[in-house]
RNA sequence: GGCGACGUCGCCAAGUGGUAAGGCAAGGGUCUGCAAAACCCUCACCGUGGGUUCGAGUCCCACCGUCGCCUCCA
């Protein structure tokens, strides 16, 4: 069974191979940076963090794009997303974009999604853009308008709509025109735009001073890092209309090819309005997370958990008792993590428990069965909260186990839930620092202190130093074969 | 109105034809100085009604309910 992935241009599962052999592109429409990220910017690109992390884990050479639209993304007014945050904050329309591109980063960061390799910004490439442009001129796709915008004509691409379902006939016709747009028909979408004397982003054209239209931008960037047909494109699904569609319809009739050979669009995530009904978020209901909000309430690897609980392509609602579960299943995760590392600590060399290997071989197949099921996190999880029991029943059982099968079981998680799913931190992660060493010896000596009194009986200060400790977050759990912290 | 998706245990959730993974919660036990953690046991006729099939949560139809998109959105 090889990995298998749903295609949305297909609406089917279908066996993966990359174009070329061994080297997968994939590109994922980024985020308009022009205020902070929330929740559901998490759960697509988490999503895609496993994607690419998988991909990797699996011997693939990833080549990841993921844009920054820092110019072009429109609002239903007409004005620039960008311009209008400028205006309103009083600052430059690059400075606005220094500001969230960087806010944007930092929270990845923090989540542990894995930078892309590329993060081209929109604005950083008009030649491309004009290029592309200037080709769907030429082939009579695209007209230059009465007011110098450039605005491609949908019904020239008979496989419009061949992504998101749709015919032209069935959609309500001119629901939205821009006054300032002179376009014939309501369809047709712009290329480039001419800008207006407020409008301070501007490049050079044939056409005039303008900027480009958001569809381009991608089409654009994507061709030139990866080429004119790669591999995946990934998104949100409330980007497959229209922004998806364009990319298409300008990108397979300027290159004469296809576009992307496989669509893998994320299920969007919603929040409780005050009746419990799931909403998307906006700032008008109250009801808007950010990133930096929820880190406040909830650890990245909790986060991570949450969202990959669910398959990517389902929707989700953020509700509290969705976190809180999410949470406890990940501490069983990394608290058996904890133990082992603990128990490597003073571990003797031998090979005892030699048998439980195979578990560890039977885990990694279940893992890989399930993640090349079109990235089933979920299954994945699962898969590992059943290795979850059977360490701890090792741990427990008071056989002796050796010094290579704890390392054998730490590897499993450190990849496993680590490197691909990215719940399960390192230990350097954890407190590597000198200070966090310090800390741990401390709290070891507290710990010793505390079995000294208990061997002598003295239980009203062993419960001393086991609620102090509580107090200050670190919890002690008394085992058979000694006293093990965790920090809480 | 059109397009798309979804409805599985109290909650979250996997499962595209062969008698329902996993987590949380709950109840009962084991262990423990007491806890905590862990382990064991218990806990689902898959929205409703039809149909196809030897066999359906899984396929088809209808209905009910929910969500998303229809040129702002990851």
């Amino acid at each position: 069974m090889a990995l298998h992935i749903y295609n949305v241009l297909h609406r089917e599962k279908m066996p993966f191979e990359p174009l070329h052999e061994g080297r997968v592109h994939i590109y994922v429409c980024g985020p308009t940076v022009y205020d902070h990220a929330h929740v559901g910017h998490a759960k697509t690109y988490v999503s895609f963090d496993v994607v690419v992390r998988y991909l990797r884990f699996r011997g693939y050479d990833v080549l990841y794009v993921q844009n920054l639209t820092d110019v072009g993304h429109l609002l239903d007014s007409g004005e620039d997303r960008i311009l209008k945050k400028a205006s309103q904050s009083q600052a430059l329309p690059m400075q606005i974009v220094e500001t969230y591109a960087r806010s944007y980063f930092d929270d990845m960061d923090a989540l542990g999604v894995v930078r892309p390799d590329i993060s081209p910004r929109a604005s950083g490439h008009s030649p491309e853009q004009i290029a592309m442009i200037e080709t769907l001129i030429a082939r009579g796709d695209a007209k230059v308008t009465a007011r110098d915008n450039v605005d491609y004509e949908v019904h020239r691409w008979p496989e419009y709509g061949k992504l998101s379902n749709r015919r032209l006939d069935e959609q309500e016709a001119g629901a939205r025109i821009d006054p300032h747009d002179d376009k014939r028909r309501a369809e047709d979408f712009a290329l480039w735009k001419a800008a207006e004397p407020e409008h301070i982003m501007r490049w050079d054209s044939p056409w005039g001073v303008g900027y480009p239209g958001w569809h381009i931008e991608c089409s654009a960037m994507a061709k030139k890092y990866l080429g004119a047909t790669f591999d995946i494109h990934g998104g949100g699904v409330d980007n497959i209309f229209p922004h998806n569609e364009c990319e298409i319809a300008q990108s397979e009739a300027a290159n004469e090819t296809l576009f992307a050979r496989f669509w893998m669009l994320v299920g969007s995530l919603t929040v409780p309005d005050e009746f419990g009904i799931p909403v998307k978020m906006s700032k008008s209901l109250g009801n808007f997370y950010t990133i930096k909000d929820a880190l406040k309430l909830y650890r990245a690897e909790v986060l991570r958990t949450f969202i990959l609980t669910s398959h990517y392509r389902n929707p989700v609602v953020f509700s509290e008792e969705a976190l809180d579960g999410a949470r406890k299943g990940w501490e069983r995760l990394y608290g058996v993590v904890r133990l082992t590392r603990e128990k490597l600590r003073t571990a003797g060399p031998g090979d005892g428990g030699a048998a439980f290997l195979d578990v560890l071989d039977k885990t990694r197949q279940k893992f890989i069965e399930a993640l090349d099921d079109d990235f089933n996190a979920p299954g994945g999880i699962a898969v590992l909260h059943d290795l979850t029991r059977e360490v701890n029943t090792l741990l427990n059982s008071g056989q002796p186990v050796g010094r290579a099968v704890l390392e054998a079981i730490d590897t499993t998680y450190r990849e496993l839930g680590g490197d691909v799913l990215g719940i399960i931190p390192d230990e350097a992660a954890a407190g590597g620092a000198a200070s966090a060493e310090r800390e741990a010896g401390l709290i070891r000596l507290l710990v010793d202190m505390r079995t000294e009194a208990r061997a002598a009986r003295d239980f009203a200060a062993a419960d001393r130093i086991r609620d102090q400790l509580a107090a200050l977050g670190v919890a002690l759990e008394d085992r058979p074969d000694g006293t093990v912290w965790r920090v809480s």
